[in-house]
DNA sequence: ATGGTCGAGTATCGA
């Protein structure tokens, strides 16, 4: 099973470049995040007639999640499940694809340290622990899937003295990834990858991609029961690279669900 | 060393 995730940067700009990559990747399942667009804009259609069923969270203009599947979409829930504190922003949608609890996930950027969105931020991912607690459980088949707007260790930044009193590494947004992770998740990309400095992320500016100036902040965190079924995964970095590309690439995992 | 670019919407803000 291929899971994917790709902040697309607007699906509207993004569309034929999506198209283009699932026609080549054929993920099992795909997340978006970043998609700009409100529910009745999702074009359901063009990813349907490539195989696939999709979901959509939106509110149009910002955010907007979505999961691609041609494996399956069941059980759809916009945003955190009840009773968590609901989320102004479309940040977070999940669905049960082909037995494995996928949500996609649009995290806070934070803006800086001093930001309430900073505390947002943080406050966010504590719910998206409460959320996963809710829905499922460590022991079950869960990925989540997105942008999380962190890089998990200095070796995810291209120059960490660049990063000093930023946000996306500080102590407090990595304790909350931790707590993702001691809730039973792992990062998948890192598990094939340990020591290679590999990342998502690249600014359009100042030609950051062809200079390698990047960060890894798009994630796959996958159970302990998928973990054990890992395969494979990629960054593609040729879909960063072209004709309107997003400033993220997709990331992908090639997961053997254990059978219980 | 500094400023650089996109996408939203159509002046600026967010990333």
């Amino acid at each position: 099973m291929r899971i994917a995730t790709w902040n697309v940067n607007s699906l509207k700009a993004r569309l034929p470049r999506v198209e283009e990559w699932l026609g080549y990747a054929r993920p099992d399942v795909l997340c978006l995040q970043e998609t700009k667009l409100s529910d009745a804009a999702f074009p359901h259609m063009a990813f349907s007639v490539l195989g696939y069923e999709s979901v959509h969270h939106g509110e149009g203009q910002w955010n907007g999640v979505a999961i691609l599947s041609r494996v399956g979409i069941d059980n759809v829930v916009e945003g955190f499940a009840k009773p968590v504190d609901p989320d102004p922003d479309s940040r977070v949608l999940t669905a049960l694809c082909s037995g494995v609890v996928v949500s996609s996930v649009y995290v806070p950027n934070g803006r800086s340290l001093d930001s309430d969105h900073y505390q947002y931020k943080l406050s966010w991912l504590g719910r998206l622990r409460d959320h996963l607690d809710i829905l499922s459980g460590p022991d079950e088949l869960v990925a989540v899937c997105g942008d999380f707007n962190i890089a998990p260790a200095d070796i995810d930044v291209w120059d960490p003295k660049a990063f000093v009193g930023s946000t996306h590494v500080s102590a407090e947004e990595r304790t909350a990834l931790g707590s993702l992770e001691s809730w039973g998740l792992a990062d998948a990309f890192r598990m094939l990858y340990p020591g290679d400095r590999l990342y998502s992320y690249w600014d359009y500016r100042a030609g950051d991609f062809h200079e390698h100036r990047g960060m890894r902040i798009d994630l796959v965190l996958v159970s302990r029961r998928l973990a054990q079924g890992l395969k494979w995964g990629l960054v593609d970095r040729n879909a960063r690279k072209g004709k309107l590309p997003s400033d993220h690439a997709p990331v992908f995992v090639d997961v053997e669900p254990a059978r219980t």
